[in-house]
RNA sequence: GCACCCAUAGCUCAAUUGGAUAGAGCAUCUGACUACGGAUCAGAAGGUUGGAGGUUCAACUCCUCCUGGGUGCGCCA
């Protein structure tokens, strides 16, 4: 390993001139290559050896100055800038990456560990949209990110296919709908379910307009108790009648008819009547069978599902014990809570007076059953950020439960997907939805390849096969290219341009270079040290850079490093290309060691966009 | 009211975690089209890193305050 190697080189030389080791000397790439191709940061170990940096850089330039592979050192101002032998750095793809192409990157800073993953959890009311596909890609990516870091990971599921919110839909297709099917329609499964749900809103809202309107002495009640509240809003009757309105949705749900009628049919599945059960398994049917087409179209997959029908009552007997061992406390009125105060949590009921569950003693159950089922050492949910403060709640619950593993569980929390018009509302309709957005960025890329394909020598069956590549690669990459903790704006339009900083950029890069080698045949040696163009050299560095841009990836749950380490990768294949020819090289043994580089920047295209989950086409 | 997150070029995003002259793409303007695949390359222009202080040899990065945007603070999920 090159920079394994240059490290210590660096550390003995430290040692040999001042008595002490350091215990890491990290080997930089700067930002400015024509400074060097690598670089020492004196600073860093200067901090910890007390040295001044200048004069420690000095001394490791005249150290390092010609002792192979340095071909020259030179101190600059705290830094000191390497220059390599010519040979060193072809010699370096050579052992590091088409030694093994298919273990390039790999780390072990999660070696022996077995974490699971969990990503999606949808509920299955609503069929996946733009903020979903943000969530599976960032699971999915971040759970191979994680494995080739050395961990083994289990990638999770967990559907939300019950509650109250689920009879809506039931409810709704049963009284509105006359039967329908997805067969009937020709419409997606899941789809159906969601215009259920819809459904069930739109009736509900005309059902509170009814009683509102019939009872005009309510709110009369219902605004002098709102007003005496401390938190009153001015007294402007239109508004307080818009909030009376809203009131109902949970408040006043069983008032309404068709909300008593959802609540009684959440008793019976609860009962587990038969009729419900079968209405209940049916949708579900549609439901789980969109999603499954969805996923596939996604291309994310996992080991390991759950289904909160059969989860949702596991925390109950948890508390139970813990309320004995005194992890939890009984108020006077019968419900049973955590005092998380030290955490600056607050108190945290986890059981109702009533005795039944809320929505984390579920969690906490799957979290517990999760752990015990998988032996696992560690968690992560990719959900998004507004749920910060239940996780936060959720983790202490579990320390203050004992459990060995609480320490290492991770909510990996990621901000809303914005259109360029602002956030995404169902109610307005601005949702984007996944199969929609699938479908038309695959329409774009096919008028892209025919548009390239002008003697129409693509059947239509692999045009369609390459533009749903490209558009999934296209996605992917948008998408995950941009920190998960920030909220990013996503331009629909954008997003099927194949210029630029996307996707579809590195998906070219690679079918380029795959058709240079396939039109090179067999590759030899060649003589390393005739690569000494800077944007030879550049290619190179980049290359040797992905190990450190995967651990970091792993380290900060953030599979955009890969992406950007990509991109920059992809700027110097090109760039590359621009300048050096390959195939028409006429020296030999130049051409040979050009190839060689080409067959390793293939290895590090695959490498990274397995990180990501991009599909690579041969040809596009 | 309290807590957390975000603010970088006109727009979308980076910045090796406190290190060298803050970088890419898009859009704009200019150049390279008999091109190893132009879904490309080269160049120009674009910045007081929201504002004000502070710590440091060194601050986009850390601390304090302010402004503007987002999200939480349920016996909802």
């Amino acid at each position: 390993m090159l920079l394994a190697h240059l490290a210590d080189l660096a550390r003995s030389a430290i040692t040999l001139a001042y008595g002490v080791s350091p215990t890491q000397v990290a080997i930089e790439f700067p930002e400015d290559r024509a400074r060097g191709d690598l670089t020492v940061n004196a600073f860093l170990l200067a901090k910890e050896l007390r040295i001044a940096p200048p004069k420690l850089a000095a001394t490791l330039a005249a150290a390092l100055n010609g002792c192979s592979p340095v071909d020259t050192a030179v101190a600059v101002s705290g830094y000191v800038n390497l220059k390599l032998q010519p040979e060193a750095l072809l010699t370096a793809l050579l052992q590091e990456v088409l030694d093994d192409p298919t273990a390039f990157g790999q780390g072990t800073a999660l070696a022996g560990r077995r974490l699971m993953v969990e990503y999606s959890a949808p509920n299955t009311n609503k069929p996946l949209h733009l903020g979903h596909m943000r969530n599976n890609f960032l699971g999915h990516s971040t759970a191979a990110v994680l494995a080739n870091a050395g961990a083994t990971v289990l990638r999770a599921n967990l559907f939300n296919d019950r509650g109250i919110h689920i009879c809506k839909s039931m409810l709704a297709w049963k009284r509105f709908m006359n039967g329908v099917t997805p067969t009937d329609t020709g419409q997606k499964s899941d789809h159906l379910v969601g215009d259920c749900y819809v459904r069930f809103d739109k009736e509900f809202a005309r059902e509170v307009e009814t009683h509102c309107a019939a009872h005009p002495e309510e709110f009369e009640v219902w605004k002098t108790q709102r007003l005496a509240q401390k938190d009153a809003p001015k007294a402007d009757d239109a508004a307080l009648a818009r909030e009376w309105r809203a009131s109902f949705r949970e408040a006043g749900f069983a008032q309404i008819p068709l909300g008593a009628e959802c609540t009684e049919m959440l008793r019976a599945w609860e009962r587990g009547d038969t009729e419900v059960h079968a209405l209940w398994n049916l949708m579900n049917g549609w439901a789980f069978a969109g999603f499954a087409k969805t996923y596939t179209d996604l291309g994310v997959s996992f080991d390991v599902v759950y289904r909160e029908s059969e989860t949702w009552t596991l925390g109950r007997d948890l508390i139970l014990e813990g309320l004995e061992r005194g992890v939890f406390q009984r108020r006077a009125d019968g419900a049973v809570e955590i005092d998380l105060s030290a955490e600056k949590l607050g108190r945290k009921v986890v059981l109702r007076s009533d005795g039944t569950s809320v929505y984390i003693t579920q969690d906490i159950g799957t979290t517990v059953l999760k752990a015990a089922q998988n032996q696992l050492d560690g968690q992560l949910w990719v959900v998004g950020d507004e749920q910060k403060y239940h996780f936060a709640v959720l983790f202490a619950i579990l320390r203050h439960m004992g459990y060995a593993w609480a320490s290492d569980l991770h909510h990996l929390a990621y901000g809303l997907v914005n259109l360029p018009e602002g956030r995404m509302k169902s109610r307005e309709g601005t949702v984007v939805d996944a199969d929609d957005l699938l479908a038309e960025t695959t329409a774009l890329a096919v008028l892209e390849i025919r548009a390239r394909d002008e003697e129409h020598r693509l059947e239509d069956a692999e045009v369609q096969r390459r533009a749903a590549v490209v558009a999934l690669s296209a996605l992917r990459f948008m998408l995950l290219k941009v920190n998960p903790l920030a909220s990013m704006t996503f331009d629909p339009k954008e997003s099927v341009k194949f210029d630029g900083d996307t996707g579809a950029r590195v998906l070219y890069a690679y079918a380029r270079l795959r058709s240079m080698l396939d039109a090179a045949g067999t590759l030899s040696r060649g003589n390393p040290a005739l690569l000494n163009d800077p944007a030879e050299i550049n290619l190179a560095l980049t290359l040797l850079a992905l190990p450190a841009a995967a651990a970091r990836a792993a380290r900060e749950y953030n599979p955009g490093v890969v992406a950007n380490w990509l991109l920059e990768l992809v700027r110097d294949l090109n760039r590359f290309y621009d300048r050096c020819d390959v195939l028409r090289a006429t020296d030999q043994e130049l051409r040979a060691a050009r190839l060689q580089l080409c067959a390793a920047a293939v290895a590090g295209l695959e490498r990274g966009t397995a990180l990501l989950g991009m599909p690579l086409l041969q040809r596009m």
